[in-house]
DNA sequence: AGCACGCCGACT
DNA sequence: GTCGGCGTGCTC
């Protein structure tokens, strides 16, 4: 029963969140059919600007509303029993909406799995297993002539197996279905999934060091960097602690940045633990996602490996989170909403009250300052096992050099010693297609984007030009278009152009080209993963996707061809974002027992970077750069924030920061800087205008862009503009 | 975001 | 006459 509102008070309300982008939340009246009042997280049908959706229930209230504000009632009440999401994943994402600045429904969605924010019911652990009924003599009762029947039942056994696996024996669906039809046999469910973890493999003294602090330390919220050079094995280490937090019947949630490391990183773990470790990420269909959902929240999933969204998971007991290559700029999702995986993953195990390890080589800033502040523990692991050296880096300064391909002569040599040694040769190119631009020899005109200030890049197969920020084609021109000669040429090398160039003067070495072009879905990087680990010597170039995690055990020889493109943008960011890439890239040589050799080709070798880069190590040049953000007052030594608009009309795009700075309240100890455009202003037609908001403490930013939020709501340019808050960007040109 | 409501142009 | 374009306002 609803109980009777007393006079002069006012109703008894549920509070819901609803997906809208409305920075509020609603109230309803219980529905018709009294009922208990629901666990805060549980869904709701409610009637909302004229249709039916999805909401979150959050908790009952007498309202808060004048009484004269018409109430509607929650249609019905979708999860009566366990609301579907847990307690700490609704702290987590109401957090999650208050931090950056997103609405309430928006930041809800994200702890469901897709279908389950259109109202269908809750995944469950599906039947999709079969076993033969009361024992095998029921096989007898199968008629003589029905073989394959017989044969299945034969294959099925005295176990419970996936229906997949008959089907992949070659049975069909029919005899399946016959077996299940006559009751011979019945649809199961999985039993629990086994765990038998392998014997903990030798470890290293630097890593049992380690091993034995963390683990000592599973218990509470505890954040630790691991800070160890590629190859130094970091993820034996997350095993060891994964171990220890299964043994205690807890969950392990593993992040890693990006999905083409799934499947090897899945299989790793597997192997070592002994149990099926299921996925999640946007590669994957509905229904794999929902089984990996459905064995998270019952438990049955001891280790769930995924990429960013894993983080807002249901989870029955987690006791670890694990986000490998902490530094990756993938962690950072970059619209509806936008939030960073990794401190989300920070904040997540401070509500469960659980330790948190976040790996890498080259370590953010960020997170570095959080161990100086003490914030995080900080452990180091700063040499490969097995004796096997660090590569040795070494700078060729281009500046005179005739270069073929944008690769210099030692360059060259080197990859062929490396090959005539029956290894493998890396080159890493921050750029695909055949090259940067095309321009006229007589004039200078350079084939431009129609949409976009930007050039358009030249490729081959087959040829065309193509802009790569917004994915206009168009053909080759033959002619200039500003003074009709012919004379037009490439500028820039590509990927495309490195390949060709690799297999004249390799004929006989397999050569794979790992880009976007060439790898459009996991099973092509798998054939090409694979091809690799096959091949005895082999070149491998590419573009970011080859300087990623990816274990390259036979390479010996990288070659970074142009470290020059990313040396001089205006970012705060790029020289630690450089650094990074260069470190991780050098990483991929000599990782097993064979020495590495590493070649940076650049204009610019007296820069200190590059200068730093064969002289001291990654943790030295991150502490310099450290103390410039400090004498900056940049993050992560002072807070910034961004408001960033973007219109078809450029007007309206400035017109709507100015008149929105105009209202924001002047604060002494916040400096904002704009209306002003970003670097490559026009995008596929869209102008980008932005303010960026300086302060001493992230909690004064934060309240100017709450502000702005507010403010820039109400304006009437706000809905012909697409704009947005974010705090702590990551992307300020 | 979506949907209703409302006020102006070209159609059966 | 009215079907439907999309500007404006609101959502418990």
């Amino acid at each position: 029963m609803i109980p009777e509102p007393k006079a002069n008070s006012s109703p008894l309300v549920w509070v819901i969140a609803v997906p809208s982008p409305l920075h509020r939340v609603f109230e309803y009246l219980p529905p018709s059919a009294a009922q208990n009042t629901p666990q805060p997280g549980a869904r709701v049908k409610v009637p909302f600007a004229g249709r039916d959706v999805i909401g979150i229930f959050l908790e009952d209230r007498r309202s808060e509303l004048p009484a004269a504000t018409a109430l509607k009632c929650v249609e019905t009440l979708l999860d009566d029993d366990l609301p579907l999401l847990g307690s700490d994943q609704l702290q987590l994402l109401r957090w999650l909406c208050e931090y950056y600045l997103i609405p309430h429904g928006e930041a809800l969605q994200l702890g469901l799995a897709t279908p389950e924010r259109k109202g269908r019911p809750a995944w469950t652990a599906e039947a999709d297993h079969i076993a033969i009924r009361h024992g095998t003599e029921t096989i007898n009762k199968i008629p003589v002539r029905a073989t394959k029947q017989r044969a299945a039942a034969q294959f099925i056994g005295e176990h419970t197996v996936p229906i997949a696996s008959l089907t992949k024996a070659g049975f069909s669906a029919a005899v399946v279905s016959a077996l299940i039809k006559s009751g011979v046999a019945e649809r199961k469910r999985a039993e629990p999934p086994a765990y038998s973890p392998q014997p903990t493999v030798n470890l290293t003294d630097a890593q049992q060091g380690i091993c034995s602090t963390l683990k000592a330390q599973m218990t509470g919220f505890k954040p630790h960097l691991l800070e160890g050079v590629t190859g130094s094995g970091k993820t034996e280490i997350y095993i060891e602690c994964i171990k220890e937090v299964i043994a205690r019947g807890q969950q392990a949630l593993v992040i890693i940045p990006e999905i083409g490391l799934t499947p090897q990183t899945k299989h790793r773990f597997e192997a070592a633990l002994g149990c099926e470790v299921p996925l999640i990420h946007s590669g994957l269909t509905e229904a794999e996602r929902g089984r990996t959902w459905a064995m998270a929240r019952s438990g049955a999933a001891r280790v769930v490996l995924g990429t960013r969204s894993s983080v807002f998971c249901s989870f029955q007991t987690l006791g670890l989170i694990v986000v490998d290559e902490e530094h990756d700029p993938s962690f950072r999702q970059q619209d509806h909403p936008r939030y960073s995986a990794r401190d989300v993953a920070v904040k997540r195990a401070q509500i469960c009250n659980c330790p948190i390890i976040m790996g890498s080589a080259t370590p953010s800033l960020e997170t570095l300052a959080n161990c100086d502040q003490g914030r995080y523990q900080h452990h180091t692991l700063m040499q490969r096992p097995h004796g096997s050296a660090l590569p040795d880096i070494s700078l060729i300064d281009t500046r005179g050099l005739a270069l073929s391909s944008g690769l210099s002569d030692e360059a060259i040599n080197q990859i062929r010693f490396a090959l005539e040694r029956k290894e493998q040769a890396l080159l890493f190119i921050n750029r695909r297609g055949f090259a940067h631009s095309l321009q006229c020899e007589d004039c200078g005109w350079v084939a431009g984007c129609q949409h976009c200030d930007s050039s358009m890049a030249v490729h081959r197969t087959p040829p065309h030009l193509s802009c790569h920020y917004c994915n206009t084609k168009t053909s080759v021109p033959t002619y200039c278009q500003q003074c009709n000669s012919n004379r037009l040429s490439s500028r820039g090398i590509g990927t495309e152009q490195l390949e060709i160039l690799m297999n004249r003067h390799f004929s006989t070495t397999p050569v794979f080209r790992i880009d976007s072009d060439n790898i459009k879905n996991m099973e092509t990087l798998s054939q090409a993963l694979d091809g690799i680990a096959s091949a005895e010597s082999a070149v491998l170039l590419g573009t970011q996707m080859l300087s990623k995690g990816h274990d390259f055990p036979r390479v010996t020889c990288v070659v970074v061809v142009d470290a020059d493109s990313l040396l001089y943008s205006p970012d705060f960011r790029a020289e630690e974002r450089l650094l990074q890439l260069l470190v991780q890239v050098a990483g991929r040589a000599g990782r097993s027992s064979l020495p590495g050799k590493v070649l940076i080709q650049t204009r610019s070798p007296d820069h200190s970077m590059m200068q730093q880069l064969v002289e001291r190590s990654y943790t030295d040049q991150a502490r310099a750069l450290l103390t410039r953000r400090e004498v900056l007052r940049l993050p992560p030594k002072g807070a910034m924030g961004l408001i960033r608009s973007d219109s078809k009309q450029e007007k309206d795009a400035i017109d709507f920061l100015d008149t929105l700075r105009e209202q924001l309240p002047i604060r002494d100890e916040v400096r904002l800087i704009g209306p002003m455009p970003t670097l490559m202003t026009r995008r596929a037609n869209m102008y980008r205008y932005q303010i960026i908001v300086h302060a001493q403490t992230r909690r004064a930013v934060h309240s100017l862009l709450e502000a702005a939020r507010d403010i820039g709501s109400q304006q009437k340019l706000a809905r012909k503009v697409s704009w947005f808050v974010e705090i702590d960007p990551t992307e300020t040109l």
